[in-house]
DNA sequence: TTCTAACTGTCGTCTCCACGACAGACCTAT
DNA sequence: ATAGGTCTGTCGTGGAGACGACAGTTAGAA
């Protein structure tokens, strides 16, 4: 998304890589540390008191996590757990503090970021209140295929694709209600998916609001 | 909440005062100024295409909104109206820059309320997600009491109260929903209410989970 | 004081979708 | 190859709570 400032980070730091369904953090955990996703994915979730979590954030290459750690928080409130194999940078609080003081621009991209993702999450709560739960379900596959598909001759394609469970987790409704809707978009033939990719035959469908 | 530099901001900027219903921005309007409210309450309220709404935040005294102007966001996305007779300081994006750079502990301060606000609406989702509407409702009214009620001899007030149309806002639910939980806790004597005030004569209530 | 608009109280109905249950398919490790 | 774990497909049932309707109440302006 245009954060070249962002990149430089990734030079400066501490690189390593994690596969899947490694956690990165915890809730409660004390925040200190930013991190820069190069590869991969990663999902921030949300677990409740009584066990259920719910997925906030689905991350891809060149977005940041971990912001609670500048922005003045001093323990994570959420959970951060590798979804496809990926490589991270890690930066320091401190660190980071040290580069805005060399690179005043970088203050401005932060910014930028966090109010893209607070817009997100602000989004993601009106879906929440507004639509229901198909509608749910289909606006995300939308969003998921353009943000990490590519187009092909036939239509776009996502893959590796997530289990119904994980769309459940994501969209705030169950596993049986994610197959059902899967399977009645694949019949009217809006989309064609197996346990490891989705793709979309209905370019019309991608572009609905 | 600690805020000492934000206070220092209203000194030095332009005041005025805004009655009740009046709004302050909307939402598509371009976002150029950071306003910090001094007095009376603001909500914060979403709009969706096809008219209902919800409320994001509820804000007093003390409290800065629009900071998507400050967050590289060239439009607003939410509504801001005057929910009790307000004053309220409006800072230019460009005037905000400059105090920056005369005091950077500033940013700190401001970073920690981003913070802040991000967690709040996080755990909004939460409540959405996980909770019923009468545990929404019941726990807003808790947040809403001790935000800002005062104690009395005979347990919390606060004055004035809102409708039970603003209540529904509040928590993604129905006005007949929260009349009936309304009614339901004074009948079990936990709370006492009129469409002026509400005082909490339950302190375990207060304090539940 | 009176009039009107806004707010509150209370029903019955209806719909969405969560939830449990279970069978079948699919992977991958030994 | 085969066994065991994970994932998918499909029902039935139930319950929370949205929604519409309408009567009663309150309050603030005229």
């Amino acid at each position: 998304m245009g954060m070249k400032a962002m990149e430089e980070l990734s030079g400066k730091t501490h690189m390593k890589s994690s596969g899947k369904k490694e956690i990165i953090f915890f809730p409660e955990e004390p925040s200190e540390t930013l991190y820069f996703l190069k590869e991969g994915k990663i999902k921030i979730t949300r677990v409740s008191e009584d066990g259920k979590s719910t997925t906030l954030q689905l991350l891809g290459p060149g977005e940041i996590f971990g912001e609670s750690s500048i922005l003045g928080q001093d323990t994570h409130q959420n959970l951060a757990e590798v979804l496809e194999d990926a490589v991270i940078c890690t930066i320091s609080r401190d660190m980071f503090q040290e580069m805005l003081r060399m690179n005043p621009d970088l203050n401005m991209s932060i910014n930028k970021f966090i109010g893209w993702r607070m817009r997100r999450i602000e989004n993601q709560l009106e879906d929440l209140v507004f639509k229901t739960a198909q509608e749910r379900i289909e606006s995300f596959l939308r969003r998921y295929v353009k943000s990490f598909g590519k187009e092909m001759a036939d239509g776009w394609r996502v893959r590796p694709f997530l289990t119904h469970q994980e769309i459940a987790e994501l969209t705030a409704t169950v596993r049986q209600t994610v197959n059902v809707v899967l399977n009645e978009l694949a019949e009217k033939n809006t989309i064609k998916f197996s346990r490891r990719f989705m793709q979309v035959l209905d370019e019309n469908w991608l572009n609905k609001l």
